[in-house]
DNA sequence: TGGACATTCAAACGTATGTATTAATTTGTC
DNA sequence: GACAAATTAATACATACGTTTGAATGTCCA
């Protein structure tokens, strides 16, 4: 055991990362005080604020602590595949598939901390402020290019902007699924419980089916020409794209 | 003016209701005090409670007020639509259109209280207890069904189950998109500036394109069998439980 | 005008909050 | 065991909060 000189994180330091994550998870940041959390990790009062020097810094810590591994387990798996390919090209549903998975799975592991990161994350990104910090953000970013552009690679034949749209669609549907899906479970109410959104996997398939198929779909028809040259559609004058060539499946 | 008996409410009940839009809109329930309300509105603190009793129902208020408009519009352009089909199928970019357009187009009206409707439903969303109400489900979960259905009308090759998911997918990709758009401009920033994140009439035609070629793809394969068979990758042994059907009671 | 009601207002109450302070205690190293 | 540093503990502080109160003012109709 080398930690003599290198120590550790104090127990208590990891306990209050801990209960806080609960904590927030179940009600929100502004919700828990600083006493509930060392009520809870069973530590002083004060505790919170000698490891994490403020309530809001260990909000950012609970945040980088979640967030981390699913982006890096999303990378590993990433780069693994596409040196499998040995320069081929990717194939779109795996590739979706790779980026929902650990994000799915770690939000349905029960028992980990990883429950709590949809709804914090969704908070996160609710909540004013540059809370979420420039380094989630940096982080996810890279994340997220690296994505779009394997998804680019599946999909020759969309442009980049494209796949940034649908790329923050996903996302989107992720997001929404995954967060209801651990809480209040609305999908489940409104479907009349056909929906079963306690089953991960099942969540998968179906955001990878929507998803890929989502992706693979023909690009909206720009009517730049239109845009240009019409004033601004007055009051309620929702003007309605003809509906040319839909759905030819760009079958790759 | 009729307004003898049956007054119209009072200005300072508006101006609260209108500064508490405002203000919860660009920060969130929690960061935003009675007393940054009523002095925004010009009112004296108090006339919260005395118009509106409590902060709470106060936030149940705005919510109401932002929610209805959108949900109504949602619902008399779906059945103008379906009426003009005269038994007619429905075309499904057209379904996708009525659901995403009204949300979009209000989160889009510079000036108008709708530009904090996403926002403000993500935070309600978000946040924890049974803030949004059962009133806002209810209504919601109406609208909803009535799209299910029609779009169900339009998809007669997909069951209603996958329909449900579906409609979740969609109404994820519209929320995260809207709830971005207005604010931190994730994806404009992700994209590097390739995604003009307020034009509202691309946002509309990227969703529908997205959502309706998601809506058209194959079903997921199910592996039930499998399922069924394989006892669970090892790791944490959730089970989960078997897909018994609890078709409690049948959306109608 | 008078009186009844609705609304506004200033002030206060009680409580909960995040953080700072200071002392007590534990821990690691010699 | 002694000393210094790290940690825990108890208390205090200042402030911000939602709500209540009771009086003052305004509004409406007989």
């Amino acid at each position: 055991m080398g930690r003599k000189v290198i120590r550790s994180q104090s127990v208590t330091k990891t306990q209050i990362l801990e209960a806080a994550i609960r904590l927030f998870g179940n009600r929100s940041f502004d919700a828990v005080s600083v006493r509930d959390i060392t009520s809870e990790a069973k530590a002083n009062l004060g505790a919170v604020n000698y490891h994490f020097v403020s309530k809001l810094n260990l909000i950012r810590e609970v945040l980088k602590t979640l967030a981390s591994p699913i982006n890096e387990a999303r990378l590993t798996s990433l780069n693994t595949y596409e040196k499998s390919l040995n320069g081929g090209r990717p194939d779109l549903e795996t590739l979706i598939r790779i980026l929902v998975e650990p994000f799915v799975r770690s939000a349905k592991d029960r028992g980990g901390p990883g429950i709590y990161y949809p709804r914090l994350m969704m908070l996160a990104r609710t909540l004013p402020g540059e809370l979420i910090g420039s380094y989630l953000a940096e982080q996810h970013d890279a994340m997220a290019r690296q994505f779009v552009k394997a998804i680019g690679r599946a999909l020759p034949n969309l442009d980049e902007e494209e796949i940034f749209w649908r790329y923050d669609f996903t996302i989107g549907s992720t997001l929404n699924i995954v967060g209801d899906a651990n809480r209040s479970h609305r999908l489940k109410r409104l479907s009349g419980g056909q929906c079963d959104t306690d089953d991960a996997d099942r969540i998968i398939e179906e955001l990878v089916a929507f998803v890929s198929a989502g992706m693979r779909g023909a690009p909206p028809a720009r009517r730049l020409m239109a845009r240009a040259t019409e004033p601004k559609p007055a009051k309620n004058g929702e003007r309605r794209p003809a509906n040319r060539m839909r759905a030819k499946q760009a079958a790759q």
